[in-house]
DNA sequence: AAGGCCTACAACCGCCCTCTT
DNA sequence: AAAGAGGGCGGTTGTAGGCCT
């Protein structure tokens, strides 16, 4: 690095030497070094951290007469001086378990890292993106498919049964995370319902940022890196979803790279009408990592305009026209339609406490349908993209996108219904956090136009389908929840 | 040998949360 | 309750070094 000739040897800067490195965002008069450290600077750190302990990092500075701005200390402490740190190549283990961890939990690399020790964030972070770098270029999919054949199997399997064969590490592992709710869970669902019921919280720019960086490659049709940026800690939506990290409504179809990639994950395309297609879809995600953005209207992104790469050549009618033949699409309709299983309305769709799965899922149907009449209703009658139908399918991505915030951020596979469900279970039943009652202010605050009721049209429901892939395994899991309730 | 590309890594940046006052 | 400071976290950038052409 270039610049290390500017440091003095022992580490520290004087203020003149220093020049233009001052650190801008740490600094308050002094002038702060930046850049890389030196040993010396190490070795102060270190001494100040076996002194004081960590923590305080602000004091650092101020005691040790380093130049560096307490984050920087504590970066590098964090990173490289603290003890019990591993350094060198990630084992197979390794990285099979943050590949798993990533699965999981998305780009949450202080927690990933809380899993690994003596890895640091930062490392798995680099790591993680090269990874999807070097595995896009490859053509492989981001996940082991043996991490993306489970949580079907499972669902397949039922939700307490899945512990015989396979790796039992890694599964064992995949259900302690599924019944060991993370308290970030609630924390989530907490938040989310203060924007529940009838928030179609409007996925951001970044939607279509990740459109605009991810779909116009081939590649992301078989994984969408969550890595990509996600704007706002807390807003954001990562639910990685391997297999669904990448299938893409666009894209998925219209390659046939995909659809091999899809066999090879062991389900097929939606275009290739299978029994397991349904299970399958629940790993077809819309887009993954999406992040959502309270204060912005939805019209906003209709307004995105994707690029002409985004424009599916082929079909995308399979995903952009209401085909009612769809197995899938009619699995939705059929659970929209008809009245789900006994006592399911009044104490599981009305509730106030379990709002935010159907109702959202209703709201959405609404908004969808409300977004589409606005659109000229020339998407419905086209089964060739065109633009204009294209930026309303990706508004709709977008609106589904919200799913992942009723959802749950850390489920594997991106299993929002089932996550949902194996959360709301219990807490319908002790009626603890999701009691919490969205605020009417926001509630009156969205645009919402019509009175609606569970008898959403077909196209509607369609779309809903359509866009949301995952939803249609939704009304599977509903079912399955309502009998255990 | 030279240039370009890719990878790994370190560090910074900016946002947000939590705690303290 | 509000404001400010400290700290954490995720994303981004810049650089060195290796590999390839």
């Amino acid at each position: 690095m270039s610049h290390m000739t500017n440091e003095s040897e022992d580490g520290m800067l004087s203020k003149d030497d220093a020049g233009s490195q001052l650190n801008d965002d740490c600094d308050v008069g002094i002038i702060l070094k930046k850049g890389p450290w030196t040993s010396a600077e190490d070795a102060i750190l270190v001494e100040y951290v076996k002194k004081h302990g960590e923590g305080n990092w602000n004091a650092v500075q101020k005691h040790s007469g380093l130049y560096r701005c307490g984050k920087s200390c504590r970066l590098r402490w964090a990173n490289h001086l603290r003890p019990n740190l591993k350094k060198g190549a990630f084992t197979a283990d390794e990285e099979q378990l943050i590949a798993e961890l990533h699965a999981k939990m998305g780009n949450k690399w202080a927690r990933m890292a809380a899993h690994l020790p003596g890895r640091t964030d930062n490392e798995i972070k680099n790591y993680w993106n090269t990874r999807i770098k070097r595995r896009q270029r490859a053509g492989l999919p981001l996940y082991p498919p043996e991490l993306c054949m489970e949580p079907l199997q499972e669902n397949q399997e039922g939700h307490t049964d899945g512990i015989n064969g396979g790796d039992k590490r890694h599964r064992g592992f995949l259900l302690k995370s599924r019944y060991e709710i993370p308290d970030v869970i609630f924390d989530r669902l907490k938040a989310n319902q203060c924007l529940l019921p009838y928030v179609p919280e409007i996925p951001d720019i970044s939607e279509n940022s990740i459109l605009l960086k991810g779909l116009g490659s081939s590649q992301y049709c078989n994984f969408m890196p969550s890595t990509l940026p996600s704007q706002k800690r807390l807003r954001e939506s990562t639910v990685p979803c391997p297999g669904s990290n990448g299938f893409s409504a666009f894209d998925h179809f219209q390659d046939d790279v995909c659809d091999k990639v899809a066999q090879s994950f062991g389900f097929s395309s939606p275009l290739h009408p299978d029994p397991a297609s349904e299970n399958s879809l629940s790993f077809i995600h819309s887009l993954s990592d999406g992040n959502s953005s309270a204060s912005k209207p939805t019209n906003v992104a209709v307004k995105l305009e994707l690029p002409s790469f985004q424009y599916p050549e082929t079909d995308l009618g399979s995903w952009g026209s209401s085909t009612p033949s769809h197995p899938l699409l009619e699995s939705v309709d059929a659970f929209i339609q008809s009245p789900p299983p006994t006592g399911m309305q009044e104490e599981e769709c009305s509730s106030p406490r379990n709002s935010g799965l159907l109702d959202a899922l209703l709201h959405q149907a609404k908004t969808l349908s409300s977004t589409k009449n606005h659109s000229s209703d020339k998407s419905s009658k086209s089964a060739t993209a065109t633009p204009g139908e294209i930026a309303n399918t990706s508004t709709l991505n977008m609106c589904g996108t919200e799913w992942e915030d009723y959802a749950d951020p850390i489920s594997p596979f991106g299993h929002s219904a089932t996550s949902l469900f194996s959360e709301l279970t219990p807490l319908s039943a002790s009626a603890s956090t999701m009691d919490v009652q969205p605020p009417c202010d926001i509630v009156k605050s969205e645009p919402c136009e019509q009175a609606w009721t569970l008898s959403v049209d077909n196209e509607t429901t369609s779309l809903l389908s359509i866009t949301r892939p995952d939803v249609c395994v939704a009304p599977i899991w509903l079912e399955q929840a309502c009998r255990q309730i």
